[in-house]
DNA sequence: TATTGTTATACTCTATAACTATA
DNA sequence: TATAGTTATAGAGTATAACAATA
């Protein structure tokens, strides 16, 4: 699987364009909703830790999530243990809006779906459990 | 498919996360390598072609042209038939740029792939025809 | 002294509005 | 008057450096 990689390299690349203009509902950028996603999957976290996940520096979390908490899609709280820390959490409003934008981005792709041949539907559909392998790994 | 479409969203959102922090040689921009990319795949270009080519606004289409041309990877030249207009053309520099950058990310999605299964591999390769369709769509 | 988070500052990216030059 | 491009201005996003409070 050599030239395929370039291949598959250029279809993540124009996927990722496609999606950056896709939607965005009520404002969410590309840093807010993958950090709302990850709070949302993986629970409340310290700003440090989500930093380090979003492969972000501690200042700028810091920033974004002033920006998220002045819109009302996560909440500061103080850490028990730990006077230092805070613990950022997804409010209601904000699994509201990232289920929106997630419903609207399911429709756009799934209306470009519905425009291809049932043999290119089945491809991806079958290569959808590797991708995910390949997209986590 | 219909549940599929959700996989495949959550699939291309996580891509887009991961491609984000490959690499970027030479301190490329998301913006710059996507104008770029197109500047190389289709030729030179006026900006307000290269502005909705790219769903940027013609403000911000001038201003991403004069950074890119600061930093030498482009070239303004005015236009013999209109004196109004420039075509924006990539310089030696910027296609090395960016092959360089290209290089890097093969080798990087590479390495993922290669620690798939073999029938992980197979399926994908063989959606690859049918994502290019769906991204281009 | 080390760690958690914030503030200060600067740069990219992007948009809308106002402007200049040419058609 | 319409079009090509630029300039002015403003806000999001992000980084590094300097700082505060707590451990």
């Amino acid at each position: 699987m050599k030239q395929p990689v370039t291949e598959l390299v250029d279809v993540l690349e124009q996927a990722s364009r496609l999606l950056r203009r896709l939607s965005t509902a009520g404002g969410l950028s590309a840093a807010a909703s993958s950090a709302l996603i990850r709070l949302i999957r993986e629970g409340p976290m310290r700003i440090t830790e989500l930093a380090h996940a979003e492969a972000a520096s501690q200042p700028g979390m810091t920033q974004l999530v002033t920006r998220m908490e002045r819109e009302g899609w996560v909440r500061r709280t103080p850490c028990a243990d730990d006077r230092r820390a805070v613990t950022v959490t997804v409010t209601p409003e904000g699994a509201d809006l990232m289920a929106r934008r997630r419903a609207e981005r399911t429709d756009a792709v799934g209306a470009l779906v519905d425009g291809l041949a049932p043999a290119d539907r089945a491809a991806i559909a079958a290569a959808l459990p590797a991708l995910a392998r390949l997209v986590n790994s």
